[in-house]
DNA sequence: CGCTGCGTTGAGCTTCTTCAACGATCGTGG
DNA sequence: CCACGATCGTTGAAGAAGCTCAACGCAGCG
């Protein structure tokens, strides 16, 4: 069992170029934690005192307001690490975080990943990448959420999804239809009807979570995307 | 002219730390460039040479729809970085910047910055704080206006604004309605209606730029914040 | 003095959400 | 192994929020 928590903190971005006796260090200050489905792993407000890497399992940051309805940030897989901005800068996090499998996490307090922060520079560069790519995605979700209708949003969302996989027509969305609606900023109602309504148009089809595209250039037009577009986001 | 430019390099809180002489460097490596009002300082997908210091006047970095219309993501004033994440990474900008009034910001080349990063230990902390924080902005950005309607996202800038300066009733605001319009995710003429709803409802009273809040408890309650929230949103 | 950009207001319309109902699926406990 | 409940997904009808288009007053500046 520690052994695979090894190997995946090991080969995890953040700690890419780390000496393997600070991996050691790291398992010494850290610990693993489970969570089950849809258990909560912080709470928005709540001071940051550390952060974690998803081991396994899949983890959702997300918003909720006042009403309950819930807005997804961020989805993080094995071994992206969350939680991570707000424990360095020592504030509150600013979302909330669960478990959308069962999973595990990794947790490093933030006071022993400062010490190491300080001693590897090759660390904090790590660290400034990944925040720089998070700011981009953030600045392009800002921009979706306040430009584009929910149409052009889904599209988005299914040009940058094929381009990840390679640029294959054929999609398998790895979320449920209510967690993509969240994602998008919208609510499942809203994305059945659209996606029916791009189906009937021709432009893609939908077989439960399977979702192939008919129709790239009208998907294209819809999404406001050019082509360099499709191709830069691929993070 | 030059002296000034120096000052306000060593104040600004990315070089807080950096020692006299690295400041010396960095007038060698980067120069100052000045904008006249409304000019371009750089556009959304141009690969990202470089990053810039704000030393007079006010940046505004900002998307745009394929209609035309604007979502400001952030404002920047005298002393601020903006830019950097995307030069640090070096991937495209993001977003547009344009100056916001006559302005003058220092430019600073992608390849010397990363030189100063490496021999300055304290130099990529401060940048990690400064990426954090952004993160955390952009996130309550992203949360308001997916899950807030206007009135609600209005109240917030009011409010965050009014604990900005002190937690003062009288705010003035520095941008016309049109770029707050923007900022809010909206259209002028919207804004301008909510504008004259809450004032016909006692919660504000507006006189052009100035407005008094009347009614916090009222505008709290439309912002959705917690008492707490709004201390700590205090960038 | 006229032009341009900002701000306001009205009318109409589009988009999206809300509320409600219902079928399908899946995991669980009897 | 089946039955049940919970969650998910879909569809319809109605309503709300915000956008578009248009007109107009106003101030600042060349």
């Amino acid at each position: 069992m520690p052994l695979a928590v090894n190997e995946i903190l090991q080969s995890c971005f953040l700690f890419k170029g780390l000496s393997g006796s600070y991996i050691e260090q790291l398992k010494t200050i850290g610990k693993l934690k489970s969570f089950n489905k849809k258990e909560a792993i912080f709470f928005e407000g709540e001071p940051a005192k550390g952060f974690y890497i998803v081991v396994s399992g899949k983890v959702k940051i997300f918003k909720l307001s006042s009403e309950g309805r819930e807005q997804i940030l961020h989805i993080f897989a094995q071994g992206e690490p969350f939680g991570e901005a707000a424990a360095f800068a020592d504030m509150p996090y600013p979302a909330n975080a669960a478990a959308m499998e069962n999973s595990q996490a990794f947790y490093i307090p933030r006071t022993g990943f400062e010490r190491l922060l300080k001693e590897n520079p090759s660390l904090s560069l790590n660290l400034l990448a990944i925040l720089s790519k998070r700011l981009m995605i953030f600045a392009r979700m800002i921009g979706d959420l306040s430009l584009k209708e929910v149409p052009g949003r889904l599209a988005t969302y299914l040009l940058i999804s094929s381009a990840q996989k390679g640029g294959t027509n054929s999609l398998s969305l790895d979320l449920t239809k209510t967690q993509l609606a969240s994602l998008l900023g919208t609510i499942p109602e809203t994305l059945s009807r659209i996606l029916s309504r791009m189906q009937k148009a021709g432009i893609i089809e939908v077989h439960g979570a399977d979702i192939t595209i008919k129709n790239r250039g009208e998907l294209q037009k819809i999404s406001g995307l050019t082509q360099d577009d499709v191709g830069l986001t691929i993070s």
